[in-house]
DNA sequence: CTGTTAGCGCCTTCAG
DNA sequence: CTGAAGGCGCTAACAG
C-alpha cells in the first residue's frame, strides 16, 4: 500500500557527509558558523537521503515551536475564514512557520478550547479571528503564556488588526441615502454562538448614517430598521427568510444593507423570485467584496480580508520572535472602501 | 501588550498533585494504568495551573507526531479546497490530531515541496488533495516514509478516496441529451499548474455520453465540443471569456456543461449580460453542488466533498495508527448524483 | 497502581 | 570553523 521504509536520520547524513551531527544541524539551518563548502556537502547529503529535520525535536531543543495558531469560529469554508486562513498561511509559510488551526464550530468546541487551552505551550503565538468572546474568555486568553493577536476587533492590552465596521457601514449607507433612499432595512443573521459580532457594529453604522442625515435634513427624514434572520450559511434560505420579513412588515424598504455579501447574494435571488427586481425595485448593498460579488453585480463595502490575514500573521510573527516591544503598531486599522457596481440605484419615483 | 508569564511545567503539576511526573503524564493521557482518584486529582491540578502537554515533547518521546499533512494546490479559499480542509480538519480533530497544511500556489512552491519533502518525519500521514502530479512526483511521494492518501485520484499502490468523474459527467450529459439537447459545449479552464485534472476526465464523460447517444440513435446525432478558457478563479472573467468563445464559434450550443459550479456561476451572469436567457436559450449544468449553486438555481452533479475529506482523513488516521494492513478499503469510490434545479430545460423548438 | 530511569532528535554551550 | 556533551519535556520500560 504505502512505503514505510525508515527515514534517514541525522546520523546517516553526518556519516555520509563525513562530519558530526552538530555540523549537520548547523549546515541545515544555514548557520553562519560554518564554511560554505561543508554546508554544501551536508546539504547535498541531506537531499540525497531525503532527510528533513524533525520539527518536534527542533522545537524541544530550542523552545521555539515554529507554529502559530489560528482560532476561528464557524466553518473554515466560509469566504471570510477561508480567505483569512489562506493569507495568514502564506505569510507564515514564507517565514518558515506552520499554521495550526483551532476551529470551534459550536459551543462544545468552544468551551473545550477555553477549558483546556490547547494552544498553551503548543504555538508561539495565537491569532484570534473575528469573533466576539465572553469577558471570561478574553481573560483566559490573557492568562495564556503566548502572545495573542486579535483580528477584526480591538482588545485593550493586546495586539489587533481590524477595520472600522461602523464607519464602513455608515459610508455605504450614506451612498444609499445620497441616491435618495429613505427606507433602508438592515439584514443580519442570528448568531447562535455569539460569533461574528461585526454585524452589530455594522448595524450601528447604518443607524449612524441615517441619524446624521436626519439631523441635517429633518424635512426629508429617512428610516431604518433591522431584520434578523434565523439562519446562517451561504445557501438561499437566509435570503428567503429575509424576504418574508422584509415584505411582511409595515414598511417595505427601497434599499437593503446586508451584514455580508453572502447574505446579499442569498437575498438577491430570493427577492427576484418574490417578484422584486434588483436594483429597480430594491437596491442591495453588500459588505466584504467577496470574490463572487461581481457575479451579482453587487455594490459592496470592501474590506481587505487578505491583508487582515497577512497583517495578523506578521504581528504574530513579530510578537513571537521579538516580543511585544518590537511591535510598532499594536493596533492596526485597515481601510475599507465602497465598490460601486450595479445593485444600488436611485429609488423608483413611485416610492 | 501580551502576557508572557512562564507557563506551568509538568513538575509543577506533579508537585501540586503530590505525585511523580510519570503519573501526571499517565493521568493526562487517560491511561488505564492509573486510579480514578489520582487521575482526577492530577487533572484538577493541571487545569488549575493551565498546564497543557507539549505536543512537541510527546511527539519526540513517542515517535508519533499527532499531525497529519494535507497537500493542496491552488488557493485554500476555493470552495473545493476549503470544504475538504474543513471536513478533514473536523475528523482529525475528533481523533486528537492536528492538520498541517502544505499548500502549493505555484510551481515554485511545488518544486520546493518535492525537493525538500518537508512532510518527511513531520507528519504521521499525508493526504494529497485532488491534483495531478508528474510521474516523478508520484515516485517521490512513494519514497516518503509516511503513508499517503490520495483524494480524488486513484494511485496504484496507495490508498485513495475518489469519485468517478467520467461517469458523473456522463450522467449529467445524458440528462441534457434526454431533454433534447443536441449541441452541447463543455467549458473548462486552462490549468497553468497542471492542477485539477478532474476537468479532463469530466470532458471524457461528456464525450462518452454523446457518443453513446449517437450510437444508439444515429438518425438524431448530437455534437459536443470543448471550450477552454484562459483564466481561473471565481470571478466573472471566466464566464465572460467563455461566452465570447461560445458565441463566436461555428455552432452555438443549446446546453453547456461546465467543469465546476464555479465556472457555471461565472458563466450564467455572463450569458445573461450577452442577452442570452438561462435556461430558456441555453441550459447550464454545473459540477460539484457548491453551497452557492441554489442561488443560481443551478442543476449540477453533486460530489460529496465533505465526505471525501472525512474519508481521506479517516484513511490517513488508520494508516498512521495501524498501518496499511488495517485499511479495509484502500480504494474508496464515493457516489455522485444529479441535482435537478432550474438551469436545465428542454431546448427551444427553434433550436 | 505508582515511581525511577533512560532516551526520543535536535540544538547549544563549551572546547579545541 | 568543527566536535563532544548535556538537556529540552515527555513517555516507555522496568521495578516495586
Amino acid at each position: 500500500m504505502t512505503t514505510t521504509a525508515a527515514p534517514a536520520t541525522m546520523d546517516d547524513v553526518a556519516a555520509l557527509a563525513g562530519v558530526s551531527t552538530s555540523t549537520v544541524s548547523r549546515a541545515l539551518r544555514d548557520s553562519p558558523l560554518i564554511s560554505p563548502s561543508t554546508r554544501e556537502r551536508v546539504q547535498q547529503a541531506a537531499a540525497q537521503l531525503d532527510f528533513a529535520l524533525s520539527r518536534a525535536a527542533s522545537a524541544l531543543a530550542t523552545g521555539r515551536l515554529g507554529r502559530i495558531g489560528l482560532l476561528v469560529s464557524g466553518a473554515l469554508s466560509t469566504w471570510f475564514n477561508a480567505s483569512v486562513l489562506d493569507a495568514a498561511y502564506a505569510t507564515l509559510r514564507e517565514a518558515g512557520q506552520e499554521l495550526v488551526i483551532y476551529s470551534t464550530k459550536d459551543d462544545a468546541d468552544r468551551s473545550d478550547f477555553f477549558a483546556r487551552l490547547p494552544a498553551q505551550r503548543n504555538v508561539d503565538a495565537l491569532i484570534v479571528a473575528s469573533f466576539q468572546l465572553r469577558p471570561e474568555e478574553y481573560a483566559r486568553l490573557a492568562e495564556l503564556s503566548v502572545p495573542v493577536v486579535y483580528l477584526n476587533q480591538q482588545v485593550e492590552k493586546s495586539a489587533s488588526v481590524f477595520i472600522d465596521d461602523v464607519a464602513a457601514a455608515a459610508l455605504g449607507t450614506r451612498h444609499l441615502v445620497n441616491l435618495g433612499h429613505r427606507r433602508i432595512a438592515y439584514v443580519t443573521t442570528r448568531d447562535p454562538e455569539g460569533f461574528t459580532f461585526s454585524a452589530a457594529r455594522r448595524r450601528d453604522g447604518v443607524e449612524q448614517a441615517v441619524d446624521q442625515h436626519n439631523r441635517s435634513r429633518p424635512e426629508d427624514p429617512a428610516t431604518t430598521w433591522t431584520v434578523t434572520v434565523d439562519a446562517t450559511g451561504g445557501g438561499i434560505e437566509v435570503g428567503q427568510l429575509a424576504v418574508g420579513q422584509l415584505l411582511g412588515g409595515d414598511t417595505v424598504p427601497t434599499a437593503v444593507v446586508t451584514e455580508s455579501d453572502e447574505v446579499a447574494m442569498s437575498l438577491i435571488p430570493a427577492l427576484q423570485r418574490a417578484g422584486l427586481r434588483v436594483p429597480t425595485d430594491v437596491s442591495v448593498l453588500g459588505f466584504d467584496d467577496n470574490v463572487l460579488a461581481p457575479l451579482f453585480d453587487l455594490t459592496t463595502i470592501a474590506q481587505p480580508v487578505a491583508e487582515l490575514g497577512r497583517a495578523a500573521a506578521r504581528a504574530a510573527l513579530t510578537l513571537s520572535l521579538h516580543g511585544a516591544e518590537a511591535l510598532e503598531q499594536p493596533h492596526q486599522q485597515l481601510p475599507t472602501r465602497l465598490v460601486l457596481r450595479g445593485s444600488t440605484v436611485v429609488p423608483r419615483p413611485a416610492a
